[in-house]
DNA sequence: TAATTAACTTTGTCTTATCAAAGTCAATTG
DNA sequence: CAATTGACTTTGATAAGACAAAGTTAATTA
């Protein structure tokens, strides 16, 4: 069994990986995501890379192995799976359940963890908007845009935030733009790199405003009209 | 902090501490309670004693300090906190709880914790009857007596199963001497070393017997009667 | 009282995970 | 093309936690 390390390494490798599939995640990117000096670093992954989890190139960088990958996508699986129970069941606020998720991601037994997933009832998003691999290790793609990409004036959803600080969420909270939130952008001011738009709340309409850097946090999806 | 280790070493030194106030823990005992080998256990006493939660006497044994009971019953609190979350919310079976609550007792935090105890509505006894020593670290003495002990033909209930190993949880189930289920003890037959007891499960009665090694597993109380 | 033995402690070694600091490589700059 | 620089790797050291085996005690037996 993978050590609890071993576990982070391979979820942060996959986490950081670079968007295109050719390259090669360099230790500097790992060593800062993990939070420990590039030297522990590259012993760990030839470590990991002697156990066939990862393949490692001296001053290239380190890619997952399918075996590397299937473990990350379980302890993300994990990860994902408690925030969400955290959330729904025990009430703990969305700001505040990561820390305590990268803990339990270790410790939850399949067994256990199964019971969880039937309690949620098999979900497919975690309170982030962030996607739950299923139990088979695969992961859904979605095709979202972010406030900054997305058309104006059309209905639609909040799909997912990608920082996730205590603080940005508690703020993402007070704005009620919360994952499954109806908007609708009204506008960009690109002299003063601003987007604006409706929040979609109890029939009321709210308008916030936020920076292009702020923007690009949300991934949206348009809201599928049944006809 | 204490880590992990030493959370378990202080626990076990007060699960295992002799009945005998005065009796100091043998290093055996704690050795083999904790599961690693006697010089492992000698030279973690010697350090868990420099951070003054136990004190230890070479060839005496060790025995906690005022704040290493705190501490250890601290991680009791949790351990059986997340037993009965296990049983009560996710739905285990009681028989298979506790080698989860093992690890997750190092690892659930504060917070999580008192939305556990809230959603329990702050419980005092465990899956298997244990007392939970409350937040500040009490834990109320029962009044119990063992199936030997307790008299005869007076409605009394299973209060408490002190052999908690999975197979014998599952034969626990199979009778129905579930903490609480209520019963009467018939008949206790010295020669044959058996006791018999009648289960009253809803309004049936069910008759058990079991040798005197076995009853001693059970803890019962007598049936408060409402005047 | 002397010999034996069981329980305990010590010693030496191992593994995992970490850091600081020194060394190396390769990409950029002049 | 040489010099410089930043990113990476290596080396040496440390801490926690464990085991095996050798060495001590102290209690029991003779
Ligand atoms: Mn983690
Ligand atoms: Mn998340
Ligand atoms: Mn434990
Ligand atoms: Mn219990």
């Amino acid at each position: 069994m993978a050590s609890r390390t071993i576990e982070n390494y391979l979820k942060q490798i996959y986490l950081s990986r670079p968007a295109d599939e050719a390259q090669w995640l360099t230790m500097g990117k790992l060593s800062a995501a993990v939070g420990v000096t590039p030297g522990t670093a590259t012993s760990m992954v030839r470590a990991i890379s002697d156990a066939h989890l990862v393949e490692y190139e001296p001053r290239a960088g380190v890619r997952l192995t399918p075996a590397g990958e299937q473990l990350a996508l379980h302890v993300l699986r994990r990860h994902r799976l408690i925030e969400l129970l955290l959330v729904q069941v025990l009430g703990l606020d969305w700001s505040e359940v990561h820390e305590d998720a990268e803990e339990l991601e270790h410790v939850v037994s399949d067994r256990l963890l199964m019971k969880i997933d039937e309690i949620l009832q098999h979900p497919a998003f975690d309170p982030h908007g962030d996607p739950i691999p299923t139990a088979g290790g695969v992961i859904r793609r979605q095709d979202c845009c972010t406030l900054l990409d997305c058309p104006l004036g059309e209905p639609t959803s909040i799909a997912r935030i990608l920082d996730q600080s205590a603080e940005f969420l508690q703020y993402v909270n007070q704005c009620g733009l919360l994952p499954g939130a109806e908007i609708r952008v009204a506008n960009r001011n690109h002299q003063a790199q601003t987007v604006e738009l409706m929040a979609i709340k109890s029939g009321e309409n709210q308008v916030v405003a936020m920076s292009f850097s702020v923007a690009e946090k949300f991934l949206v999806q348009l809201n599928e009209q049944k006809k």
